[in-house]
DNA sequence: TTCCGCAAAGATAATAATTCTTATTTAGTA
DNA sequence: TACTAAATAAGAATTATTATCTTTGCGGAA
């Protein structure tokens, strides 16, 4: 399972190390795009020793390394996602939660738009929608 | 040229005052999306005795309000923008410049895109394009 | 004018998230 | 197995932001 992320690492000349690999886990499976924090939490259960530090230090490398991507909202803490595919989020500022909404359709749509209509002073390199509103069904 | 904000502040039943005042100015000249700390050091200038907390407050009150809008970047500073009109951001990972991109045909057709293809379990306030990428004339 | 009430501002302490520093440990390699 | 650069642990330091508490200043009533 964490076969990719550890060649990945290899691959960029990065130890493969416990702590890493812990890291990049815990991102997985607290699928609702944690914090620091969450994962130090999480991390904490199976991993008592590690390192608040390193958590922040790993998280950093791996975002450098496109292992993670870092996730912006309205708040000013920071949130992490593990996956890399070009996706876009529906955010609840209510709640707080993120979901990630995939969309091939919409992406070619908006594609073939900058194609056409290109902007001027400024290459491109990627484009996020971030959708802003209320989830209907509340379940946690 | 603040008419607008002191009406909107009165209508709101703030009172107009002199920092509230300074502190819109300041982020309407620093037009580059400042951060508070951009602010406070602008404003420094001309009112010496503001107060570090004040700026914090008013800030956070104008977003309330509908005065001012916060923007995030890859960075986990704040930033604010006195442009309320609905636009996207050009954003420039390297020199962490934030640019306005209004684009009307754009949203209509987003807007439209939505229409017609719901988002299930989601009801959509609002759809903001992070634009990434590299500004081609680097002058500052 | 003087006094009261209250919103706002000032000063500064407190908090939270993150970064930095240094010594120690570890993974990958010869 | 031993070596070395890279990574981690521990905790201090920094940074941005928020909270608290006091003081100020303005509008309206007496």
């Amino acid at each position: 399972m964490t076969t990719f992320f550890r060649e990945k690492l290899q691959e960029r000349g990065l130890k493969v190390t416990p702590q890493r690999v812990a890291i990049y886990e815990a991102i997985v499976k607290l699928n609702n795009h944690p914090t620091a924090e969450n994962v130090i939490e999480y991390i904490k259960v199976n991993h008592p020793n590690i390192s608040v530090g390193t958590v922040y230090k790993v998280l950093d490398s791996l975002v450098e390394n496109e292992l993670l991507k870092k996730v912006k909202t309205e708040k000013d803490i920071m949130r992490y996602d593990a996956v890399l595919s070009n996706h876009h989020h529906l955010y609840c500022a209510e709640t707080d939660r993120i979901e990630d909404y995939e969309d091939e359709k919409l992406n070619k749509l908006i594609n073939e738009y900058f194609i056409k209509n290109k902007i001027k002073n400024f290459n491109v390199t990627d484009i996020k929608l971030q959708i802003t509103g209320k989830f209907k069904n509340n379940k946690k």
